[in-house]
DNA sequence: TATTCTGGTTACCAGTAAGTAACCACTAAT
DNA sequence: ATTAGTGGTTACTTACTGGTAACCAGAATA
């Protein structure tokens, strides 16, 4: 899931792609923002992800220290997520790529409309 | 290539995510900077990407109106690329990216490694 | 005559991401 | 006795992304 050619490359900006250049990280992150949430509320906040690939994700975010995972070890289980300073420091992009869409976001041009 | 279900969205996060997050256009993108470009140009430039895929990326990055295409009828053909407007707003965004890996970027924390 | 140059397109195939469904532990409530 | 609640894991299957190699035009060059 993760891109070991991107990850290992000798390009810092495309080892940053690499870990958050993909379509369920941003969300996730932007999802957690500065609370602490739970696994179930993850997977219930976000439309369309499974709990697999939802947990494959959260363990890479950790992995690259972008969120801290807490469990307790109670019946039943809680485990609760947050984010990083790293993590945190990632949430000003969010909100660029935000400003970014809302001021120029546009239907896509597609060539069969163009030439009819 | 480009995720329906991101793109129909209702969220426009959600819909920016689906047209700009995945591995090549970011990269694509700061590669072509504020130049003027040619296909072969990129094709050589950008380490492992295909003809294929980087015609797929280019097309889908022109039709959301983030690159603009110029093709002259010479031959041997020549097909020159530039950010538009739009995509020249996006170039600070990759920017912060830079800054933020720059800052944070660690070696990913493995389990093993960790309860060895 | 054959090759090179350019920016693709196409068909086919491999690899991987993602979806589905079942299962686990243990307690509390019904 | 059964179900719900929680945060996963696992095996299996499907869908899709991405890679490979061949091919195209048409002029210029060797």
């Amino acid at each position: 899931m993760r891109d070991e050619k991107f990850c290992n490359s000798n390009c810092p900006f495309t080892r940053a792609i690499g870990t958050i250049g993909n379509k369920w990280k941003p969300i996730i992150i932007n999802v957690i923002s500065t609370r602490t949430i739970r696994f179930g509320q993850l997977d219930a906040i976000i439309p369309h992800i499974t709990r697999k690939v939802l947990t494959e994700q959260l363990k890479e975010l950790e992995e690259d220290g972008i969120l801290e995972r807490f469990a307790y070890k109670e019946l039943p289980p809680r485990v609760e997520y947050k984010l990083s300073e790293k993590g945190l420091a990632f949430l000003p992009i969010l909100e660029s790529i935000k400003e970014w869409n809302h001021k120029y976001e546009t239907v896509p041009i597609l060539k069969e409309e163009v030439s009819v």
